[in-house]
RNA sequence: GGCCCCGUGGUGUAGCCUGGCCUAACACGCCACCCUGUCAAGGUGGAGAUCGUCGGUUCGAAUCCGAUCGGGGUCGCCA
């Protein structure tokens, strides 16, 4: 087809007069009897294009023309006349007045609507992707995340960085995420995994000399499936050499704004420099180390104000080292006490809290069922502390430092988005650094690497290692957009001593550190530079960016929560003989399953 | 593995709480015919659903109960 083509969107009044060939897809037809309209469509919009007695002649099968058809249209593009110029279309002024219409391809009915982006059970368009994928708004998605790569990869470029590939069969470590592992064929018995990150791979390229590098990574974690989370996903994946935290920051602030700010996502450039704020300051003002700071409703400590009321259960709680904070609602005077002692004490309680206390600040004082139990000096210190105006109302938490932070963050982040405390169209991107090196697992009780083992820690803090390591501060570092962690990076250990102490705090011993990263420890004997770096979620950017609310509105053929893919239905058994190649049994008890595949997508519902 | 929500023609919904006027409604789509200026075209007519599945309660179940399957959200998990 070496026809020159005209894209359906783009023709205009001053066009009026040519002659032009044109190929889409039927977005509507309008069939008059004597004379038909057709709306035909592709990527860039759609033309009107009429079929009319005088210019019919060789299309008298136009009537059957049906939607989603494909047609070559060649004609004469006219100006309307003004009565029937249709405003509301980009190509509106001007109509295609077809000389000859020539079906390329005809459709069966679509199982659902593709000329418009209407509510669709989500199984049955994974089902049919390439026809979800026709439709306007994932057209506008999937082309917006090429637009937002491209700018990536030119900003970085022109920074000096350098893409490098890293391989996506590599040995498993046990650390971190379930592995999707790959059999070797040559080695029965062994496995490749597919790469959760390429951490060491871009650590490697430090050691080799290449100082600023990068990847739109794939990424591959055989993890349960969330509205944010795929099992296979890309990350913006950067590494550079001779840096400290500054130098990382600086180079986000400016590769990041520069993609964005080029798919004009929300209609506002991005601020920057993005704010920062420590995980301490986060923990305690937000309740979480990925706060929405899109809106105030922030944790406030009134432990010294309750320490000695007649409340007991805030005393005694006291008394046995919790700490008390609270939230103040502004408004929240509206909030009934079913509302309170319902929905959002549930919500405490999911986040381990026992209970939920709350005061109302009426224009005659504090009221509520536990009002009576505090002073009047008292009161005015809960006022006080938490900023509450008349009308307002106070939630409180007393547990320790962890429920109280974990309650009263999701509840700050319910009110937040149940009240429209903020503008649905605001995008704040901020830092949260200092993280804490280690955190101590909830069931084995063993301490492990909050980022990874290979994360420098702050200086001022190395003392610490062995007497404190959970004081211990790591210079590790986040970007959250809006409640929402897009990524991670840090500075990396390139000292063998604190790399040994690091591992010995988290139970790997030299032996143990020699077999698991003995290549990584080895490299960085030959001469490796301080480095550090940052691993970002493209997909969760688009997401915030795009304003969509599940992560597979921006990836073009996502699985499902179940980790299939509807469309080709993968997973899927393999034959025998495949196994046997790579030297593997499955156990009797799924060798049906695996005779017996699945009864495809259409036959199971 | 836990918890929550959803499942009714091709699509999206109503009906369900309070069982019987349901012989299941509406919009879009689909089919046929009419129609020369529409653009969410219009008009007339039509086809299409054993209400996810199985079992129970009942004189009677889309509706109540139980189980199960499928989908989504979430907690765990995600160094």
């Amino acid at each position: 087809m070496s026809t020159a083509r005209t894209f359906c969107g783009t023709p205009r009044a001053g066009d009026a007069g040519r002659t032009m060939t044109v190929f889409g897809w039927v977005d509507r037809r309008r069939d008059h009897g004597g004379l038909i309209f057709i709306d035909l469509r592709d990527h860039t919009g759609t033309l009107q294009v009429v079929i009319d007695p005088q210019t019919a002649r060789g299309l008298g099968n136009a009537h059957e023309v049906r939607l989603e058809w494909v047609l070559r249209v060649d004609g004469e593009l006219r100006a309307r006349a003004p009565q029937n110029v249709n405003p509301k279309r980009e190509t509106g002024e001007v109509e295609l007045h077809a000389a000859a219409c020539a079906v390329l391809s005809a459709a069966k009915t679509p199982p659902f609507p593709v000329n418009e982006d209407s509510e669709v059970e989500e199984q049955l368009r994974l089902r049919h992707r390439y026809l979800d994928l026709r439709r306007p708004r994932l057209q506008r998605n999937l082309r917006t995340r090429a637009a937002f790569c491209i700018e990536l990869r030119r900003a970085l470029t022109g920074l000096g960085f350098v893409e490098i590939e890293t391989p996506q069969m590599i040995r498993a470590t046990p650390e971190g995420a379930r592995d999707y592992l790959v059999p070797s064929r040559l080695f029965p018995g062994s496995f490749y995994a597919l790469p959760q990150s390429p951490q060491l791979y871009k650590q490697l390229c430090m050691v080799a000399g290449f100082d600023r590098y990068f990847q739109l990574a794939h990424c591959m974690r055989d993890e349960d499936l969330r509205a944010d989370r795929q099992p296979e996903f890309t990350q913006l994946d950067i590494e550079m050499s001779f840096v400290d935290e500054e130098d990382v920051f600086a180079a986000l602030e400016q590769v990041i704004p520069a993609a964005w700010n080029a798919c004009d996502f929300r209609g506002s450039p991005l601020p920057v420099p993005f704010p920062r704020v420590t995980w301490k300051d986060a923990m305690g003002r937000y309740g979480t180390d990925k706060p929405d700071t899109r809106f105030a409703l922030e944790l406030t400590d009134i432990t010294a104000t309750v320490r000695h009321s007649g409340f007991r259960v805030f005393a005694d709680a006291v008394a046995r080292g919790a700490i008390v904070k609270a939230i103040c609602v502004p408004g929240g005077g509206d909030l009934s006490r079913a509302d309170i002692e319902g929905r959002l004490t549930d919500i405490a309680r999911d986040a381990k809290a026992k209970g939920l206390a709350h005061l109302w600040k009426r224009a005659g004082g504090w009221e509520g069922p536990i009002a009576k139990f505090f002073t009047a000096e008292e009161l005015d210190g809960i006022g006080a502390a938490t900023g509450a105006n008349t009308g307002d109302c106070v939630l409180m938490v007393a547990d320790t430092p962890d429920t109280v932070a974990a309650a009263l963050g999701a509840l700050r982040n319910h009110l937040g988005a149940a009240r429209g405390l903020y503008d649905r169209d605001r995008v704040d991107m901020i830092w949260v650094t200092e993280f804490p090196m280690f955190t101590r697992s909830a069931e084995t009780g063993e301490v492990t690497p909050a980022h990874h083992p290979f994360t420098m820690i702050n200086a001022d803090d190395v003392g610490k290692l062995e007497s404190d390591p959970l004081a211990v501060r790591s210079r590790a570092y986040d970007i959250v957009v809006n409640g929402r962690e897009v990524g991670s990076g840090s500075i990396r250990i390139t000292d063998p001593d604190i790399q040994r102490r690091v591992f010995a705090a988290i139970g790997i011993d030299g032996e143990a550190a020699r077999r698991k990263f003995g290549f990584l420890l080895e490299a960085f004997e030959y001469g490796v530079p301080p480095h550090g770096g940052w691993a970002g979620g493209i997909d969760r950017m688009l997401m915030e960016g795009l304003a969509e609310e599940n992560i597979r509105d921006v990836i073009a053929f996502p699985k499902n929560q179940q980790a299939q893919e509807p469309m080709t239905d993968a997973p899927a058994p393999v034959d025998e003989a495949q196994l046997r190649e790579l030297g593997l049994t499955l156990p009797p008890s799924r060798r049906n399953e695996s005779a017996q595949p699945k009864p495809p997508f259409s036959e199971r519902r």
